[in-house]
DNA sequence: TTTTCATTGCGTTAATATGACACAATGATA
DNA sequence: TATCATTGTGTCATATTAACGCAATGAAAA
């Protein structure tokens, strides 16, 4: 099927495979060098940024729309995801923006499912970022990671969303544990403890930090010491999945 | 307007109005006697209970749709309410029920936006027992408040819709003040303590509680002392406004 | 009228958690 | 070989929590 005839489908037919009124917007942070990152697509044609998001097949659970989005933009499977906010605001529609695009694509249509008001759930999800592989498609120029300190501008509320994820993710560090899905296999504390001062934007005493992570027992130290690092070189640990899945489910009970 | 005209033209041609696919569900918690109560409502004919709902009008914030739907069950309006999760099984119509139901009202539809897929949206309130004044419609026989210890059954997943919003405020509980909406204008601290047990469904230890509760200062000590009840006469408390509403949004800062 | 007693208000203490900081060990780099 | 930023472990004063004691109250019972 080619460009034209797939968009012409989607905008004319949509609707017959999808629910009306309802989107998904994901928000997928990555930590890389040190920085909490978001993946983010560039419209065509406006060069406007949003979040990648999608609708929800007539019978599909919306978390299983949530993660074959996740997927057709990153590859990634079996990812822990979860809603946490529906954007409703009357005004969230996206007639112009669309009307446009299909101008621009040179694409005539008076009515489509796809001008009228859209209701969306906000999902988030952490995963590692060394291994995606950021997908754009006919609809964006890229696909790409974003600086959560360096955001660029967005589309609707998509800002608004993006900081709700975010304001939740903060919320919940300290009744969570963290970084199952943002930290390679094995890590050092510091690489961790920086997790969670990006996350926090604050500085945390390196030695307490230890003591209450090492404490609620989701670390495993290996008998392994990382190389080829200035100074003194920090251990690896890498996470007790079975003892984390416990504190993702009863909390972690500290305080950072 | 007759009661066949209403129903017809509401599944005739609700679809015009409000949005397909969407509905908002309420769970709205009282507090009477020392039980906590939920307000239902029991279907016509079936006599099955469900939690109050309805639509979102398409150009109405959800969150007004809830309020909405708060005031026609309860007459209350300024109400805090939130939405808590989105319930989304593609499992969720009612089609078999609602032709079940026209069928008992004697109204044939083949077709009807009420027999599509619903996702629906959880709010939860907690109200006065007191100021509600429960009112059915003309879906239902009945508009109670209900034990949640001895709960009827429930149409489609609203038993579960409920849990969630009971999991949701045991959580919040140690997070944020609770009382205002659920207690009289002045009350005493067994009573108060009394409501945080039923929601916590265990004991708490009389003193420390006093204490922590004291210590976040929503509460104005009243130089007033409840009368006529066996034994020592308790204190009369009021909420402090402004430190309420300060700890809704901060925090309270302790653990029960 | 006096006694009883469940309940309330206020207080104490031991155990535990937290925040702030000290110091020696490490190992690449100068 | 010396330097030094960084890591691992530990200490200590303070704050918070859990568990419990005891006198005051006042309706109900004797």
């Amino acid at each position: 099927m080619d460009f034209d005839t797939e968009i012409t489908k989607h905008f004319a037919d949509g609707h017959k495979i999808y629910l009306r009124h309802i989107s998904v917007d994901c928000v997928i942070f990555g930590f890389h060098q040190n920085i909490l990152k978001v993946l983010l697509l560039q419209a065509k044609y406006a060069g406007i940024w949003s979040l990648p998001g999608g609708f929800i097949l007539k019978d599909e659970h919306m978390d299983e729309a949530a993660k074959r989005i996740l997927k057709h933009r990153t590859g990634l499977d079996n990812i822990f995801m979860q809603q946490f906010h529906v954007f409703s605001q009357p005004s969230r529609s996206t007639r112009e923006i669309n009307q446009q695009f299909l101008k621009n694509v040179g694409i005539e249509m008076k009515e489509s499912w796809m001008f009228e008001r859209f209701v969306t759930v906000g999902y988030s999800a952490l995963v590692e970022f060394s291994d995606v592989k950021p997908t754009a498609d006919v609809y964006s120029n890229a696909c790409e990671w974003q600086d959560i300190n360096a955001l660029p501008e967005m589309i609707l509320d998509h800002r608004e969303i993006l900081d709700t994820a975010l304001q939740q993710l903060q919320t919940n560090l300290n009744y969570h544990p963290i970084g199952y899905n943002l930290l390679p296999e094995k890590f050092t504390m510091p690489e961790l403890q920086k997790l969670y001062e990006t996350i926090l934007n604050r500085k945390l005493d390196r030695r307490n930090f230890q003591r209450k992570i090492m404490a609620t027992k989701v670390l495993k130290k290996l008998n392994e010491i990382k190389k080829g690092v200035a100074h003194k070189a920090p251990n690896y640990y890498k996470f007790d999945l079975k003892n984390y899945k416990k504190a993702l489910k009863g909390g972690m009970g500290f305080e950072l």
